[in-house]
RNA sequence: GGCCCUAUCGUCUAACGGUUAGGACACCAGAUUUUCAAUCUGACAAUCAGGGUUCGAUUCCCUGUAGGGUCACCA
């Protein structure tokens, strides 16, 4: 428990209409951070008021995103306490109730209601039947003439019995917010400045279909009171929202807390990033084999940086580094050769077993192993059993090269396959004849096969000897190379080689031969 | 169209009014390699335009231009 009013709030406020991308993540994340930064609360609100959009699947995928990527949420409701009405905000504690979160609005349906009512009650709001084809024809009309195309308040002044009259003819309503007129409104925001609007621009907008269906923009504000959220820090997109928050709260007698609206992160044309650009799903980035602490680094340079030439950082350093001075002002292009980077990064600095156990499930997924006991697997081509500590050797060979995790199968494939194919020509260094090429993986042939200790540097030794007495070393090392590997690029000879184990490299120079003779 | 926001290399960005405008990714070249990667070295590359203010402007002001956001009974 905590009485500490001077606290930092923050919130993620997602509404679970979709999976989390690469946007909604660096919210999280600027929001999270900030709180941390400064020993406050994160809480995460699920915005399900749209009942049609809305779907707990997402929801759940949305957490699982969450959590994957490390971050922690306050829990609970804050509950306002020591007060008669819910009204009075004048002096107020909050206390925190662990293990009932994440709020979800939908479950909050009888708050809203009350502060819906108080606004209707106070003249602050008001019912309005004109229909959806009014409004689109007033706002057309309004566009046309050059001003903005709002609701000009057709309903505004009905009185209690126009009102009851309509509704008891079965006439359709919503609630409108009953904006002031001609006033100025502006707010200091964090990152932009000061901004004002004309409330002219804004008009009466609809707040909620009726009183058990709050729209977006009210039960935000109710929320973000209720739950003494301090600091909100949101995309550019809600920048117009901001004015008909700051309204309502108005006329709620409440204080708005600091506005920070963070720039929008832009495709490479430069417009709203869209699936041409950046994967959709944060799901998708999992799947892809990208590391969580390298999205993070990476989405925290999306508009953010510490003013230094520092840019490897962990979440931990981050919160300690992050301050909203430092947030961009303008749009920040989605750059995925640079998550590449960060994500090779993270990968090389990654511990071998910690990398192996990351690697083993892209290696299932491609069907080359399967698990069969805690510490070895059965190959799926072959049936035969791989210790995981084989396969960590192999991970070993290709971390450095790997800048996702699903490139993973593809670079050891030939380790689990039984047959490997590739064309003929690959095995082919430079201007080699193929009799220079069969008598090559002879003379491998000859060497490995009296090899007693089949380690990397026995083999290399011997290999590497007798490719020295060569005009090009590659005569020896690539046609060897190709043989075990069956591809263009692949770790060294000698490494691979000793991955595979004699046999297989015998049999496999035997094949390469074969290849060659007889195609 | 109204309102609002923004403007430094291709991209992410640094530069309390005074710097040869710095760094990173990408790209290119070199070193190292049998290959690919990693690593190291180097090269290329930017202050949107026009006016002010100032001894001096990337930085402050204005105008223009361009881009973006928003104008839902979505969030």
């Amino acid at each position: 428990m905590t009485n500490d009013s001077e606290k930092i709030i923050t919130r993620f406020a997602p509404s679970p209409t979709g999976p989390a991308h690469i946007g909604s993540i660096r919210t999280a994340l600027f929001n999270y951070l900030l709180s941390k930064k400064l020993g406050g609360s994160f809480i995460l609100r699920i915005e399900d008021t749209d009942k049609e959009r809305s779907k707990v699947e997402w929801e759940h995928m949305l957490i699982r995103s969450l959590k994957w990527l490390g971050f922690s949420w306050d829990e609970g409701p804050i509950i306002v306490e020591g007060q008669e009405s819910i009204f009075d905000r004048t002096n107020y504690s909050i206390r925190y109730i662990g293990n009932k979160g994440p709020y979800r609005q939908s479950e909050r349906t009888e708050i809203y209601k009350k502060y819906l009512q108080k606004l209707l009650d106070e003249g602050h709001a008001y019912y309005c039947f004109c229909t959806k084809e009014e409004i689109e024809a007033q706002k057309n009309y309004l566009m046309s003439i050059g001003e903005s195309p709002v609701y000009k308040g057709t309903c505004r002044n009905l009185t209690k019995e126009e009102v009851v009259e309509r509704i008891e003819q079965g006439k359709k309503c919503v609630i409108r917010f009953k904006t002031p007129e001609s006033q100025k409104i502006s707010f200091e925001d964090l990152i932009k400045g000061k901004i004002t609007f004309d409330t002219e621009t804004l008009g009466d907008f609809v707040i909620a279909k009726d009183l058990e269906t709050p729209l977006y923009n009210f039960t935000c504000i109710v929320d973000d009171f209720e739950m003494a959220v301090t600091h909100v820090l949101r995309g550019e997109e809600h920048i117009s929202n901001t004015p008909k928050q700051i309204a309502m709260l108005n006329a709620l007698g409440a204080k708005h807390p600091f506005y920070a609206h963070m720039p929008l992160i832009l495709g490479q044309e430069k417009k709203k990033l869209s699936k041409r650009d950046a994967e959709t799903s944060l799901d998708e980035y999992y799947k892809d084999g990208y590391l969580p602490e390298a999205i993070i680094n990476f989405v925290a340079f999306l508009g953010w940086n510490p003013g230094t030439e520092k840019e490897i950082y962990s979440m931990k350093e981050l919160i300690a580094d992050f301050s909203i001075e430092k947030i961009q002002k303008s749009g920040a292009v989605f750059n995925p050769e640079k998550l590449d980077w960060i994500n090779g990064l993270y990968i090389r600095k990654k511990p071998i077993a910690e990398l192996t156990d990351l690697c083993l499930p892209f290696l299932i997924g491609s069907k080359l192993i399967e698990p069969y006991t805690e510490t070895s697997f059965r190959t799926t081509d072959t049936q035969q059993i791989i210790t995981k500590n084989r396969i960590e050797k192999a991970v070993l060979l290709y971390q450095e090269r790997m800048k996702k995790l699903s490139e993973i199968s593809e670079f050891i494939d030939f380790l689990f396959k039984n047959e490997i194919n590739y064309e003929k020509s690959l095995l082919k260094w430079k201007e080699m004849t193929d009799e220079e090429i069969i008598s090559s993986l002879k003379i491998s042939i000859g060497l490995i096969s009296h090899i007693e200790e089949f380690e990397k540097s026995e083999i290399e030794k011997v290999i590497f000897a007798e490719a020295e007495k060569m005009p090009n070393r590659g005569n020896i090392l690539w046609p060897f190379r190709v043989a075990l590997s069956g591809k263009q690029s692949s770790a060294g000879p000698a490494e691979i080689a000793e991955l595979l184990g004699k046999e297989k490299c015998l049999d496999r120079l035997e094949l390469a031969i074969k290849k060659i003779t007889y195609a």
